[in-house]
DNA sequence: TCAAGATATATCGAAACTTGATATATCGTG
DNA sequence: CACGATATATCAAGTTTCGATATATCTTGA
């Protein structure tokens, strides 16, 4: 299990809410899934960070009511909370992109060039 | 500028001092050349990080004592601490580079195929 | 000669970040 | 009807980060 870090936490999100939007299990789930169970974010740091994002006008939040199919009719229901990214979270994920690719370049020319030249560069 | 996480330090300064023994000073100004003043590893930064990396066996230190051309025989003169990675710290700088592929790699299949295919993917 | 800037190492503290543990509640299934 | 999955959220304790600060020496040029 790979340690996902805030930067890019932030990244693989917007990521995901840039094909869809998606609430915040749903997020975690895909996130497992589409990286064969190396990536996790757990609760704890994908609830802070999707709070953050919606601060920062990032995203944009609707509750939803899921319908029971219980046979109270007075049953609350569960909600779900959607996170929908927005323009300036769609110009964020490609500045995000951006700077990861000049960092990769930059670090790159610090990794010694036996490892470099045996394959092992970062860019 | 571009802003330098732990993670990063540390391949840095391990691939600096893969190439030879350096000091803490020098090897912040090594940073700086060597990125185009993009990386900035400030003292605050760095210490610490020297410290750690020294506690961990990933590099040796010895104290070198700089002659001075005062004409006071008396003067203490400057210290320098040197740093020379260990055989563990060469380990772990191919280690940390290994990794930081394979997160790469997994980031990369985050990334929106709109991006990935217009050159903007990460791997 | 002497002031200023460069060299050199190091700590402090406030803020931000991280994460396991915890809390709460509903839904679906055998 | 119990239990695992779904769903969101906070807390507290620990770690990380970094500007500010401290100390002291060396070098250069006006």
């Amino acid at each position: 299990m790979l340690h996902l870090k805030q930067d890019h936490s932030e990244l693989v999100v917007l990521s995901v809410l840039a094909e869809d939007p998606s609430y915040g299990y749903a997020i975690s789930k895909e996130i497992a899934a589409r990286s064969q169970g190396h990536f996790k974010l757990s609760p704890s740091a994908m609830y802070p960070l999707l709070t953050k994002l919606e601060k920062q006008g990032l995203v944009t939040t609707s509750w939803e009511e899921i319908k029971s199919r219980s046979s109270d009719p007075d049953a609350t229901g569960r909600k779900r909370k959607w996170y929908t990214i927005s323009p300036k979270g769609s110009k964020r994920l490609t500045q995000h992109i951006e700077n990861q690719q000049r960092v990769l370049k930059i670090l790159n020319g610090f990794v010694p060039t036996s490892l470099r030249d045996s394959g092992m560069g970062l860019a």
